[in-house]
DNA sequence: GTCTATAGAGCGATAGAC
DNA sequence: GTCTATCGCTCTATAGAC
């Protein structure tokens, strides 16, 4: 391997994104100190100036790597036909997808205002993104009969905010599975935009 | 009068409180300096402290007066006995309470993190006693055989998370009236719990 | 790759003059 | 009631040793 001793580059990286985003999450961006983050990794402040330009940055690439895991992971569900059971899909995998990472997605809503203005932006876009992969099965719903919604827009926006609520109270170990949870959900969501 | 010159000390109170307020939603509790609400009111930081005892305490005011001003309008509002009408009452309630108060609705559930236990607890269990008010027509709803509600607990959870998110998209004067609004968003939930 | 040390700046909060 | 001045501390980011 001829690496050499005390050499931890490929893993400390990875660590120092863990512990920022724990971290962020808990105790909000600015109130969380490099040093901090170097403590809870086991460097020295300095350190982490090879990982990251700076201290935005390290949000800027948290909030990142989270947009493009979640378009990626949608991306890769199975494409069905009918609009309703897309739907009953697009629920269950957001429940899924944000119960398995409550840090990020409350970063991802938070923290967004401690992103400089490009940044910021394009940040959105994969949020809109996203939204724009919901709003498309409302309408393709609407459209073929089977949905009745006043307005697809808010209607988009109304279940992601009701379906990422769930990051707010949901504990592992609670009263309900997360099975049982996607289910209570989607009876919600399927009454509210039936015809 | 005989008020001393110079004295200013019945509107700085509230000044210091709108500026903290508009500030903390901007850029988030620890991001923001006394100095800056100090100079947003246009006295001198060390002035503040006259109003309050420290930073903290500055923004559990905000808090607990939002939470105080938000279950006495509840309560102040006209008491149906039907539980549908109830609901639709408490959807229409909700988005017009929070939309005028965007900044005080986001604060009071991003910057809870920056409370002390004691403080942090006593929000909490308002907030809790707000939520209670649904719930408690979800639940007569459901026992007059008028809703179809499979958990009235997450049921309310998830009511409240999707109105509270108007407040993250709405625009004065954009392509919806407020009172449009709150027909939609009525029509979603009714159909949601509906039997 | 990580350390120590530090620069340059800003922080919350207080003391004392007016 | 407000100001000026300041204490003691922490911050981000960088420089240079190893």
């Amino acid at each position: 391997m001829a690496r050499k001793t005390g050499s931890h580059s490929e893993i400390t990286g990875p660590r120092i994104r863990d512990a920022a985003l724990r971290l962020f999450a808990r105790y909000g961006f600015a109130a969380v100190s490099m040093r901090q983050i170097a403590a809870e990794v086991g460097v020295q402040a300095g350190a982490l100036y090879l990982y990251t330009p700076d201290k935005e940055t390290l949000l800027f690439d948290l909030l990142k790597s989270h947009m493009d895991e979640l378009l990626a992971a949608w991306e890769a569900e199975p494409k069905d036909e009918d609009p309703l059971t897309r739907l009953e899909r697009f629920v269950r995998f957001h429940i899924r997808f944000n119960l398995e990472r409550p840090d990020a997605v409350f970063l991802s809503y938070m923290e967004l205002r401690n992103l400089g203005p490009d940044n910021f932006r394009r940040i959105e876009s994969l949020r809109r993104a996203y939204e724009d992969e919901l709003e498309t099965i409302l309408r393709d719903g609407v459209r073929q009969g089977l949905l009745s919604i006043p307005d697809t827009k808010i209607a988009t926006l109304a279940i992601i905010a009701m379906l990422t609520g769930v990051t707010t109270w949901y504990r592992e170990g609670g009263r309900l599975s997360r099975d049982r949870v996607g289910d209570i959900y989607w009876d919600m969501v399927r009454k509210a935009v039936s015809a």
